[in-house]
DNA sequence: TATATTATACCGACCAGTCGGTATATATAT
DNA sequence: ATATATATACCGACTGGTCGGTATAATATA
């Protein structure tokens, strides 16, 4: 797995070859085909993988905070620690997204991981209706705009040198949706 | 160019072939050679024809407007157009993003364009600005956003099957810029 | 010994790019 | 007007190499 993501994301998918997966890791071709029946039978594979570290990660950052905006706050700020600590995870978004459009299979890998992580986000959103702390929006499309926007990151990834502008955009979105989604405090 | 464009829609980058493309046109292998010097240029190539493309589209949609806040609503509404058009051409969009992220020609050349997109968004922010429509942001980072948020449609042309859901977000998100954007009416 | 696992040699399909050659249009000379 | 010469546009068979996958041999484990 570790192989595979390394190679994922300075090659693409095509470009990786099984003998490269061989060199990278210290497994022969055979022992490879033991595991694995071929080679997008890998690279689903690698989704999962990518998917369960992340998602332990964004709990962990959620689940001890009391508030629906603590709780966004805490997510955004996890992708921008990961940004900062790992971008090359984000690059291979971009990687998996594309592949998503070309075959089935990781079409539905795909769709499978990001309706959890929509529903985490709409969970959020309606709890933060529901203990009356943001407006009576419509909790799907809010949380998809919320996800389309931490997702737009990977943007940064490659065009930027610097995470300046990254950490900008990040603060400013976060803000502004915030902000739209809180109940104003009467005086 | 059109051979070329249907089969990245259809099968990526590298998994289209020169013979592909052959049997796609009208043309031989040779004759496509005889314009261009290697599958890379065609592709590179490409973007040039899909950014021409769009971008004639943008500022016919935008010039005639004269206030920055219809500039933006008919940008806006120019993208949610094409996306019911032809959604193909947001899916390309993600192939040449991830090539931008493999390959150093691919990534200059997106570069450019975007950052000649980019320009376009500022230009109407900093006009708003001028003109007392818009409070006084920082143009570059709301262009960032706004630009993010337009491409993040292309995440619709992957996992739903109808454009309803694109819309609500497209007209969700449009509302809630221009709302953060505007100056708030004095009483 | 039997089974599970890993290593290596190999196969055949495929593919970017090449190259020798042809057809057509344009220019020049007789 | 006709013949000759040259540049442009195009064709498709071929090649050197790559890559996913497999067959089989070797080795470890129970």
């Amino acid at each position: 797995m570790n192989a595979a993501q390394s190679l994922i994301v300075s090659k693409g998918y095509d470009q990786s070859s099984i003998d490269d997966i061989v060199n990278a890791s210290k497994l022969s071709k055979g022992a490879i085909y033991w595991y694995y029946n071929s080679k997008k039978e890998i690279y689903i594979s690698l989704i999962d993988h990518w998917f369960n570290t992340y998602s332990q990660g964004i709990e962990g950052s959620i689940n001890n905070k009391k508030y629906a905006s603590t709780k966004l706050k805490a997510l955004f700020n996890y992708f921008i620690y990961q940004f900062d600590e790992n971008p090359g995870t984000f690059k291979i978004m971009v990687e998996f997204w594309r592949m998503s459009g070309l075959d089935k299979d990781f079409n539905k890998k795909y769709q499978d991981i990001y309706s959890i992580f929509l529903n985490t986000i709409i969970e959020i959103i309606e709890l933060g209706i529901k203990n009356d702390e943001f407006k009576k929006v419509d909790a799907r499309i809010t949380a998809l705009s919320i996800m389309i926007n931490i997702e737009g990151v990977h943007w940064f990834t490659l065009f930027e040198k610097s995470g300046v502008e990254a950490h900008e955009y990040m603060d400013t979105i976060t803000d502004f949706i915030l902000n739209g989604l809180k109940k104003k405090r009467k005086k």
